[in-house]
This record gives structure tokens, C-alpha cells and sequence, in this order.
DNA sequence: TCATTAAATTGTT
DNA sequence: AACAATTTAATGA
């Protein structure tokens, strides 16, 4: 299995269109952005691998290319808590990333996904220079606190419509996640590992959130057209 | 480019 | 958990 020490042993550099799925790249100034994309490594990671777990001391910021993947963590009672699925355009680790410290949660790939990483000095080197991406991590920080709050929220939630509801609308967080549309592209068994559910009752959940207008589904995929809806859950 | 086949995903029991 | 139906992806002419 993969893990965060061999996963940019390969590296690349990355095409414009990867570039353009990194939401912060287009707030640099020219030699900013020389710095970022020097360091920039790429790497593809493989359905269950970790791109990191608790513990481990961080070397990379991370950042989804393409894929899907599933954040984590294992409370006291040993029973694993789903924080939020990062999609295309998620970053993450700036909290840890800032101080240094250690993750505390695990990130698993959920699907075969593209991975982008920025070493913790040239994460830190931008800090230092930019305030645009400092306002961009600042921004980061406070709506993946709100996101934490919300898990915590949805983790006690005994209606299932109104879980896989809740977490969807959290996958389409236009803050931390703008390079996402309306459409995403999940399959259904990808959602029920994301929200911990059964498929059956995932499919059964968006047959209704379908029903009543607040999503569309497709093959591989779905899209959003109530975004507002999937948040309240006031129709469940 | 089209037709055929394999693989993935969905909907249902 | 297992099934059939459907959609997409891959293959090769």
C-alpha cells in the first residue's frame, strides 16, 4: 500500500489544465507561481490507499486533482467518524501544515484519484509572501471548521435521507471546493463508504432526494439542483 | 467511425 | 448479498 513517504517518489510536472483545477494558483503573482509550480509534485493514488493517517508528521499540503477522496478519523471508542469527502479542488492540511504538527485524521482514496502535493517549506515560503493565498488559507481554515461541526452533526443523525442529504451538501461547499459545478461525479457505493451506509439505502436516499427535485441522478454521477434543499432537508 | 465485447454501475429483491 | 438491466469504456476492423 501507498503512503505519503513513496507516493511523490514519481514525479511530473503538471499540465495547464491540472494547474487550473488548483484554485489558489490563479491568485500568485508570476514569481510566486514559478516557486509553487517548481515544487508542485503529482502523483495518482490507487482505491484504499492512505495519502496519510494519524500521526504521521506532515511533509506535504495537500490537494485533489481528480478522484474522490475520504477524510477521516478514529475516536476513542476505536469506531472510524467520516469528516467529508474532498472532491476536485480540495486542499487540505494547512491546519496541521501551519504548525508543523502531526495529521489527525487519515485520507484514503475512494477511487483511483490524481493527487497534487506542495512540500510544508514552499506551503510556508507562500505564506510568507502572499497574502492573497494567505486569505485563501485563512478561508480554508474557518468553512473546514464549520465542515467538522457539520460531521459531527451528521454522525448523529438517525434518518439516512437526511445523512446522505447533509453530506452531499457538504461535497458542494463552494468555498472549499470551487472548481466543483453542480455535477459531481461519485458512484453511489463511492457515497456509501463516504456517509457510512448501506448502497441499497444510499440509492433508496437519492431515489428521494430525486423525487423532490433537489438532485438528478446519473449514471456515475449526479447533479445538483437545490443545493439550498439538500442543506435544510426541511422535505424529509 | 462503427460494431462488438467487456467492465462498471444501477435498480431491485 | 445476489441478481438482472443498463450505461460506459475498450477493442479491433
Amino acid at each position: 500500500m501507498k503512503t505519503e513517504a513513496s507516493l511523490f517518489q514519481r514525479r511530473r510536472p503538471l499540465t495547464p489544465v491540472e494547474l487550473d483545477m488548483i484554485p489558489w494558483f490563479k491568485l500568485l503573482s508570476g514569481d510566486e507561481r514559478d516557486r509553487a509550480v517548481a515544487d508542485l509534485k503529482i502523483s495518482d493514488a490507487q482505491p484504499g490507499d492512505y495519502l496519510c493517517r494519524t500521526g504521521r508528521p506532515v511533509t506535504y499540503w495537500f490537494g485533489v486533482i481528480d478522484g474522490l477522496l475520504k477524510m477521516s478519523a478514529d475516536n476513542a471508542e476505536g469506531q472510524t467518524m467520516t469528516f467529508t469527502g474532498v472532491p476536485p479542488g480540495g486542499w487540505f492540511g494547512e491546519g496541521t501544515a501551519l504548525k508543523r504538527e502531526v495529521y489527525r485524521y487519515n485520507i484514503q482514496a475512494l477511487r483511483k484519484s490524481l493527487v497534487a502535493g506542495l512540500h510544508v517549506d514552499t506551503f510556508h515560503w507562500l505564506l510568507d509572501h502572499s497574502i492573497a493565498f494567505n486569505r485563501f488559507v485563512m478561508n480554508q481554515l474557518n468553512e473546514r471548521l464549520g465542515q467538522f461541526i457539520a460531521a459531527r452533526e451528521i454522525d448523529r443523525m438517525t434518518n439516512p435521507n437526511i445523512r446522505v442529504a447533509r453530506s452531499l451538501a457538504a461535497l458542494f461547499n463552494p468555498v472549499l471546493y470551487p472548481g466543483l459545478g453542480t455535477v459531481l461525479r461519485i458512484t453511489q457505493q463511492e457515497l456509501a463508504y463516504l456517509v457510512g451506509l448501506s448502497r441499497q439505502r444510499v440509492n433508496e436516499a437519492l431515489t428521494t432526494l430525486a423525487a423532490h427535485r433537489a438532485i438528478q441522478v446519473e449514471y456515475g454521477g449526479l447533479r445538483v439542483t437545490d443545493l439550498q434543499a439538500l442543506r435544510s432537508g426541511y422535505f424529509l
